[in-house]
DNA sequence: TTTGCTTTTGCAATTCTGTTGCAAATACAA
DNA sequence: TTGTATTTGCAACAGAATTGCAAAAGCAAA
């Protein structure tokens, strides 16, 4: 089963051109549990042919534009995307791990947060839970750069 | 009543130095109602002797440091800070409220929950919590800019 | 007040993240 | 295969934030 395939036809479907970037992208964005930066998607592109980074911009905006994708700006103020059929709930509904090392950011599927009480007059639209420390990757010295 | 003298005492209270940046930022940050810029600051002291962008963001990071400040990445990936409402300890672990109109940060006494179970090999060191929508001023729309 | 040490400031240069303009390459339909 | 609009890659640009280092300023002790 080529999640490819499933792409290619998607996007086809929406007579949208069909290219090496979008389908790349779109798999690896659909793969991936947590939002991805466009550093993070061009260092995991680089495997491959490499994708110009402008192209990897705009595939990205592409994404968000055509609703396939979501783009959020994270606490560096590093915009994240995820893809939009998994992600599709009102981001924030869940927990994330944020790596003070590397600064990548996990979804933590655990424990819906509830709301504190509020001063008179608060309304709460999204709550956001972030539990930050040491990923497993980093927290191995052997791995560390 | 000069703001700045309590400010002044503030800083001499925690042994910190006290020079005219740090002062006039922290009146700034504290007179105002939303969260501001490194850019507002910079053109809301730009009247009197300019202060040099460097030292705003250092002073900017400093207040954070010190906890009498927050630092958040507004939509447009910007850094906005706002004065905290308490001058407690260097940014511990409570939840915060984000107004989602005006910027601006409150402190939430409620304490977050205990951070939730995370896969193997993470390790927590802080956690975050925060809470965002439309803080009672913003919510009367007399008030509304 | 003066001295001396430490912290803070200001300038220049640099990094990081993201954009824009334009010509060449490519997808896709005819 | 050909024609055309879309997409790509390169180069240059732009704004936000950071770093290195010498000069200036704060503060305590003499």
């Amino acid at each position: 089963m080529k999640p490819t395939q499933d792409i290619s036809r998607l996007l086809r479907e929406r007579g949208a051109r069909v290219t090496p970037a979008r389908l790349r992208v779109l798999a690896l964005l659909r793969a991936s549990l947590r939002g991805l930066s466009h550093h993070d998607v061009e260092q995991a592109l680089a495997d491959g042919t490499p994708v110009d980074r402008v192209t990897l911009y705009r595939v990205l905006d592409w994404l968000v534009e055509q609703g396939l994708a979501h783009k959020i700006a994270d606490e560096q103020r590093v915009f994240r995307f995820s893809a939009a059929a998994r992600a599709d709930a009102p981001h924030g509904a869940h927990a994330h791990f944020v790596c003070d090392d590397c600064g990548k950011v996990f979804c933590l599927d655990d424990l819906p947060p509830a709301a504190p009480q509020l001063p008179a007059g608060f309304a709460s639209t999204q709550v956001e839970f972030s539990v930050h420390g040491h990923c497993a990757h980093c927290n191995h010295p052997e791995h560390a750069a």
